[in-house]
DNA sequence: ATAATTAATGCAACAATGTTGCGATATATA
DNA sequence: TATATATCGCAACATTGTTGCATTAATTAT
């Protein structure tokens, strides 16, 4: 059976997000983390966190990958990442707006399993 | 003052792109040209015809980029992307969805400029 | 505490995607 | 038909992400 360790750089990477209050991408997550480890190592991390469920990947509107930690609670029984992200145009900081719920109404011959909804402009520290 | 030369590139990649039901990567749309031109030359052409407003940019889930002609009046006084797209995760399409609008509230300290939503799941084709 | 197991890492090499500079070409205009 | 210059092709480069394999280190068993 496969298990998972714990290992520094995936600590120093997790720490890195979670304390962060914007989405990063790998390079400034390779930036933020002071080249503690190999390049390679931070994309295996990251999808090793992402396959935890721990943090979450968010495709920005540039098409930019970020990553954010997930802020809901684990034992959630319905666990979707289906809330908005705001791309600031003028710092480009990716934030997570959880608290927004999109809605909308699609054909019924369609099957919606994911929703990525991101929006662009101003955010309040650069309005 | 500059002005924009309609070339046989130009107008090969823009008929492949609007005779297309799906939205359309750079690769997607080097293969079905027959390499009638360079690689570079596609990556110019599609910049051009985005700034032409001619077609539009959509980032899909994955982070890949596609383009899809605009079906809108090019005389319309407001003229947004704000449509749904959706990405089928079997067939891999790509399809606007202009009639569906999403709707959405937001902290009125963000201002709102562009709406990105995707959606994926199964298509009619695929489900 | 120590040894054994193997997940995780570092390195090198590669692949895909996108960008830039510049001389050559082709399109629109005079 | 000649002219101006937008566009193209090519080469070279930058960025981002992937894979294989020998080495290292985290966990488990002794």
């Amino acid at each position: 059976m496969k298990t998972t360790r714990n290992t520094t750089a995936k600590t120093t990477i997790l720490e890195i997000i979670k304390h962060s209050d914007v989405a990063l991408s790998h390079t400034e997550i390779q930036t933020l983390s002071n080249n503690i480890c190999d390049r390679v190592t931070i994309y295996r991390v990251l999808d090793r966190l992402v396959g935890e469920d721990v943090i979450h990947k968010i495709v920005n509107l540039d098409g930019t990958i970020k990553y954010a930690s997930c802020h809901h609670a684990h034992n959630e029984v319905e666990h979707t990442h289906n809330h908005i992200h705001f791309s600031c145009e003028k710092c480009h900081a990716v934030t997570c707006l959880d608290t927004v719920e999109p809605t909308f109404k699609m054909p019924s011959n369609y099957l919606v399993k994911a929703v990525n909804f991101t929006l662009s402009g101003l955010c309040p520290s650069c309005l």
